[in-house]
DNA sequence: CGTGGGCTTGAGCGTGGTCAAGTTGGGTGG
DNA sequence: CCACCCAACTTGACCACGCTCAAGCCCACG
């Protein structure tokens, strides 16, 4: 469990001993939260960088009237943003859309790694694209896909995602959040979700049922969602 | 025109003489492209990295039937990524929307000065930060905002980034993009963008004309995008 | 056994898309 | 200097994807 920063870093760059061992020190400081309470609030100054454990959070933003909008989803192995710190304060809320387990790695210490070891601090950076890929993506999910597509394609990047950390092997997996989460998520009513849902399942591609994600025909879901892995940049271990 | 990079970061951070020569220096290497030119395609290497000197460029994807999504305006004084390089290859293209000049910055300079300067590392740190919460907010508006709420959510966001360089009084300012761009870049379809700023003209907050757009009523304009400026982290100077 | 959150279904509607036909206006060549 | 051209903009008619509201169902949990 705590090797999953290791594992996700390592699709990225090649990580010594020592390094690991860097990694695995900023493991302690441990917090659990109940689902759907806020790790850390819009307006807040960050004070120290959020590393998933256990359980899915998440980043959203809500608008004056209520409107929601879920930016990102946080996995296991996932940081919040491995620079926060250098902001002054939050735009935007991190919350849990599990029961979560998630270490607090003050902020001195993400600097002091920064400062003084080039390895990491260039997986540090790779980290940081490779989430902005991705929020990229969603931006184009959103601006251009339809609501079947938008649901194939994140599920194609979760289970994507899950595999480069070793949590699925490809065709089941963990998705433990609610219609109404995911309709924040893609920019659609939880009503629409739902009926999206039963569609994709009428088509034999995927099945999600009690918070668990079958994928029957990868080939096929990829197509629909128009998923290119590319973007994952996980070429080192994974492949696809 | 050479120091907009220089203004633009010392928005977030306080550089010394020394910081903004070595910024300066890096304006060379420059490059023009005619309108709807790319500077880099889907699946190039990136070698070096883009500074818009003149016009606007942008970041964008496009699915393999055809549509576009443009994800990123780059205004001038914007860098595309500091760290691109890293990566092994693009998975998005840069193009011209404008006639463009750019410095094409070699990436061993960059490298150098992240490696050796560290209020200039921390500097770029920043910049990357905020150009991922410009995407956020992005996600936002594809996301929740409908069509009137996105045009102006974008117009107060550009007439800022402008002003923060200079290169507005904050009524003002340049628009020098078609409708169809604009459609590309909000998830809306051309026609209904012009719609929508016929809509926005007759309240008479907003006005654009022959690329040019002029804010008469930013108040109330703010309140109809639920437009909250603490995203761009700029109140080293610009305030709001 | 009761409760409440999440899921499901139906009906009606509206925002925004598509297609197709003009219109405008800046730029080029004769 | 004018005529022409083409891209950008504009308008209308029609349509569909996805939203809202409302009611009912399922089932995990206390």
């Amino acid at each position: 469990m705590a090797d999953l920063l290791c594992r996700k870093l390592e699709n990225f760059i090649e990580l010594r001993g020592a390094d690991r061992q860097a990694l695995l020190g900023l493991t302690k400081n441990i917090v659990r939260l109940k689902p759907g309470e806020d790790i850390i609030q819009e307006g807040d100054a960050p004070r120290c960088v959020n590393l998933v454990l256990e359980g899915w959070a998440c980043r959203y933003k809500q608008l004056e009237d209520g409107r929601r909008q879920i930016v990102a989803f946080f996995l296991p192995g996932d940081m919040c943003d491995p620079c926060v710190f250098l902001l002054d304060e939050m735009s935007h809320s991190l919350g849990s859309l599990t029961p979560l387990t998630l270490a607090r790695i003050p902020q001195e210490e993400i600097a002091g790694i920064i400062a003084g070891n080039t390895t990491l601090s260039k997986a540090f950076w790779l980290d940081m694209l490779v989430s902005t890929e991705v929020q990229r993506e969603w931006t184009v999910s959103l601006g251009r896909r339809t609501a079947d597509e938008r649901l194939a394609h994140l599920f194609c990047e979760i289970c994507l995602r899950l595999k480069s950390v070793g949590l699925t092997n490809g065709h089941e997996c963990e998705m433990p959040v609610t219609q109404a989460d995911l309709a924040d998520a893609l920019g659609l009513s939880a009503v629409h979700v739902n009926r999206t849902l039963q569609e994709l399942r009428a088509t034999g591609f995927v099945e999600l049922k009690s918070r668990r994600l079958t994928i029957f025909d990868q080939e096929r879901l990829r197509a629909l969602a128009m998923f290119n892995p590319s973007y994952l940049h996980l070429q080192r271990h994974t492949g696809n």
